[in-house]
RNA sequence: GGAGGGGUUCCAGAGCGGUCAAAUGGGGCGGGCUGUAAACCCGUUGACUUCGGUCUUCGAAAGUUCGAAUCUUUCCCCCUCCA
């Protein structure tokens, strides 16, 4: 097999794909182009779409070149596929701006360096928005039979849960595989991957192209990842886990990693790092916290930089060492004339925008979850006094797991 | 076009004149156990509070009533069946 494709499955990347044989064939004989395309429905990327964006890496890594596909006009119509819904539409400007956010994080992860794999970029709104009813019908929607169309998962799930689907929806796949059509055209490209939600309207593009110019193009789709407990992978706790400084921190973002399930640590070293499988399978005796350490280390410095990986690292270390006074937390600075005022403690957490409501701080501290300088806080009518002043800061503690660094200025 | 059913707090889903800030489950948060894991147990889950209460929520608006998520009217949205 292809060395690409054979890695690309012992990864764990692989679930389907339309003719494997040739495509490893083609492969051993040329460096192609790839693509995925990303809906820009949302402001930025989150680790749903990492595993996308390792394939390209490990695409990349295989001397082979990928294609973004921003689905700047797709996204204007949305996607049915594995939404038992339909999205709200965005407008025009939302989708730009989330296009722009998200080249700019998938610039960080691919090799921009080298002119032979280096990614290229586009917008399918630049054809789609041209396209003309009448002919486009013609030359492209003679190729699909309703009747073929009605047996995709994305339609007939929606038929069958009775949910409606509109035509402008029903269209989509039409239009992504008119997209692959495109790029197989203007950039000779002849794979395009997803994830296996995907996998229709990838089916579609590869017959389209088949149809229309009579050329032989390739599938391959990656599995749906769940967590050991089940659940999706990205919609954890408290929100989305971005790929984006702005919306979530690297800190945060190495805690995310750190706090993974024990049954998951080798599957993800797997899947989101570039360590060889050789090295991961001698890891395999390892302690599985270090593991984990490992993991947070890894997939951090390959979004965020060495530098704060190691910086989380640090921050960790010291935020769970049970008495440390943590010189290396998150920090943020108080005025010392607030102190000599006295703040009260649901103030000064307010102050500190660890939490928002005075109720929670209220039921946090009922719950024991308060502690200043690793004290527990007992009352909410606690006061910080000048006697606080006597050091340059104090450490603030909501939990087990969220520490911040208040310095007196 | 005609006939029905429905829109409830993050989600699912009860409630159908006061005892409802609203059952139950999921999720979240906090505590315990531990390994920043899983499983399990406990608490909590609208806002504000001088902890007595107060204020704002049950698709939208108006009304009946001492009192409405619950009744009436209009409007908006969703679904099913018939044509």
């Amino acid at each position: 097999m292809n060395k690409f494709l054979k890695e690309f499955k012992d990864r764990g990347y692989f679930y389907q794909c339309t003719d494997e044989r040739e495509l490893s064939h083609l492969l051993d004989k040329d460096k192609i182009k790839a693509y995925i395309g990303f809906d820009c429905t949302a402001e930025s990327l989150h680790v749903g779409s990492l595993l996308q964006i390792m394939c390209l890496k490990l695409a990349q890594s295989h001397g082979h070149q990928p294609i973004v596909l921003l689905g700047g006009g797709t996204t204007r119509i949305g996607d049915p596929s594995g939404k038992d819904k339909t999205r709200k539409i965005l407008n025009d400007k939302e989708i730009k701006k989330n296009a722009g956010n998200i080249k700019k994080i998938l610039k960080i992860f691919l090799n921009t360096n080298d002119k032979k794999i280096c990614p290229i970029f586009v917008d399918n709104y630049k054809w789609l928005k041209n396209l003309n009813y009448i002919n486009f019908l013609r030359n492209i929607g003679k190729h699909f039979t309703i009747n073929k169309m009605l047996t995709f998962d994305s339609v007939k799930t929606r038929l069958d849960r009775e949910q409606s689907l509109s035509y402008m929806e029903f269209n989509y796949m039409i239009l992504q595989a008119y997209d692959f059509m495109e790029l197989n055209k203007k950039e000779n490209c002849v794979l395009q991957i997803g994830g296996s939600d995907q996998w229709g309207n990838i089916v579609n593009g590869v017959e389209l192209i088949k149809r229309h110019s009579n050329k032989k193009t390739y599938g391959l789709t990656t599995p749906l990842i769940t967590l050991a407990t089940g659940a999706k992978m990205g919609k954890s706790a408290g929100g989305a886990i971005w790929l984006d400084k702005k919306l979530l921190s690297p800190y945060d973002y190495w805690q995310f990693w750190r706090n993974t399930d024990d049954r998951d640590v080798i599957r993800f070293i797997k899947f989101f790092t570039n360590l060889s499988l050789d090295k991961i399978e001698n890891l395999k005796s390892k302690d599985i916290n270090e593991l984990k350490v490992l993991l947070a280390n890894e997939a951090t410095t390959m979004l965020h930089g060495k530098k704060q990986a190691n910086n989380s690292e640090i921050i960790a270390k010291e935020a769970f060492k049970v008495n440390s006074i943590g010189t290396n937390l998150p920090t943020i600075k108080i005025k010392k004339s607030l102190i000599k005022k006295n703040i009260n403690i649901i103030d000064l957490i307010i102050y500190s925008n660890l939490e928002t409501s005075k109720s929670e701080i209220r039921r946090l501290i009922k719950g024991n979850a308060i502690k200043i300088n690793n004290e527990m806080i007992q009352s909410e009518k606690f006061q910080i006094d000048e006697g606080f002043l006597n050091e340059n800061y104090l450490k603030l503690s909501i939990g087990k797991k969220r520490h911040l660094k208040i310095e007196f200025d």
